[in-house]
DNA sequence: GTAATAGTGTCTCTAAGACAATATGTC
DNA sequence: GACATATTGTCTTAGAGACACTATTAC
């Protein structure tokens, strides 16, 4: 079926992110200015090609986290979230992205990638309504980030890399709220999170009072699964 | 930092499978003994390049599924599991493949692949203690995709993929047994399967007996996320 | 003491885990 | 009727959801 002379087809790898954070208790996405064709002046995923032919994929996830925020990666989570490769999504030719999600905690301000491009933090509900549009398919990508975000946080202790190293039980809650993006209650969620063991640990330390009662302070405790675990209000999606 | 004339490199892209299937009440994982260097003679899961520059990475999944199994793809849960594209995993240079996740029901006997190499059932255990040895990185590759399998039969209808178009409750207990690797209450796994809605459904005939009262026949149900979800006995990795 | 935020306690119901007995076929 | 397999029921306990009050600070 395959001519003697046949050599398998090489493609371009690029890895793009979905750079997740809060921001006035909302959930936003990192997105950059694009400064060159295609899509040159649309929004996309921030993103690049392999630097060299021996670079890591998640060394150049790293490297292009740490372009376009200037973070120290220590305080950030990253994994790879999945590939997207059809031949028709570049049009510069074939050119597949390993596409990552990236969790940090709130972020001062975006900073200009050293491509000079524009970096702007967009609301996560903007990005999923398609109100505002992304270039190539990342609104898919950002899609699929964000449901793997979610799903997450059920069972893992991801969400306190929503947070800084140490947070309240409250500012936790309101990572829940923001990306499930439903209110919960406040007693229940002291319940269950205290309840999960090794989820969050005492630091001894109290948040200095705004004008209320001083909250204690946490920080990730050892364990990253979340057992029980702290299950989103289900929409029934079944038929009876 | 980057030079004028900077390219971004390129690469190979394969597809890898892990395909799992139950043999004799337990998950075997369909290997190949590669007929060609590297590894020549070595177990492998199976796989290879993408056949031309404008195939989907998808359908080149299929394409090497059929390949190896020769199965009509129509009952075959193929989804894509991860990247794995170290500089060094393939001595062949830059080969990143994108491996993927298949579940067959029982298939009759592998055949052998077009490119004419052996294919063989291994039991799951023996490729995750290592005591059957993998080429390249297929081993974790095969690790990764046997958890991804444990991990979705908790809440989404998977495990009807590993069962023909209907089968018994008992034979989806085994199911689950086997990938899981642990036995399990038959009265509450029968109470749970039950109970989650859009699950199973009884297609009114039985099977014949083979000694005993017949079963019921069960297909599976509309939803695909099961609520409640059927939790594997929980393993209590935590510290108190 | 008033305002503001943090933290806790109870009741009900659903689901999980641990158990054994009954039902329905073949021979 | 003996055998083999399928199916069902109860009790106890853990966790989820709904709900309102007390505690601790600043001013």
């Amino acid at each position: 079926m395959q001519d003697d002379a046949w050599s398998p087809p090489s493609v371009l790898l690029t890895v793009d992110l979905v750079i997740l954070t809060l921001r006035e208790n909302c959930l936003h996405v990192l997105l950059v200015e694009r400064g060159e064709e295609p899509f040159r002046g649309a929004l996309a995923l921030p993103g690049g090609f392999l630097n060299h032919d021996g670079e890591e994929i998640l060394a150049a996830a790293h490297r292009e986290l740490s372009e376009e925020t200037a973070l120290t990666s220590g305080w950030v989570h990253l994994e790879q979230l999945a590939v997207y490769g059809s031949p028709g999504r570049d049009p510069r030719g074939r050119v597949v992205s390993v596409a990552h999600l990236a969790i940090a905690p709130g972020l001062p301000d975006p900073v200009a990638g050293t491509d000079a491009t524009e970096a702007v933090w967009i609301p996560a509900d903007a990005v999923l309504s398609g109100e505002v549009a992304l270039a190539f398919d990342h609104r898919r990508i950002a899609q699929d980030g964000i449901e793997r975000a979610r799903a997450k946080i059920e069972f893992s202790a991801l969400a306190t890399a929503f947070c800084g190293e140490s947070f309240t039980i409250a500012e936790l809650q309101q990572v829940y709220e923001a990306v499930w993006g439903t209110p919960l209650d406040t007693r229940n969620f002291y319940r269950k999170v205290q309840a999960a063991k090794g989820f969050i640990v005492p630091t001894g330390a109290d948040r200095k009072a705004t004008g209320g009662r001083p909250a204690r302070l946490y920080r990730a405790g050892p364990n990253t699964v979340l057992f029980p675990p702290l299950i989103r209000p289900h929409t029934t999606g079944e038929e009876e």
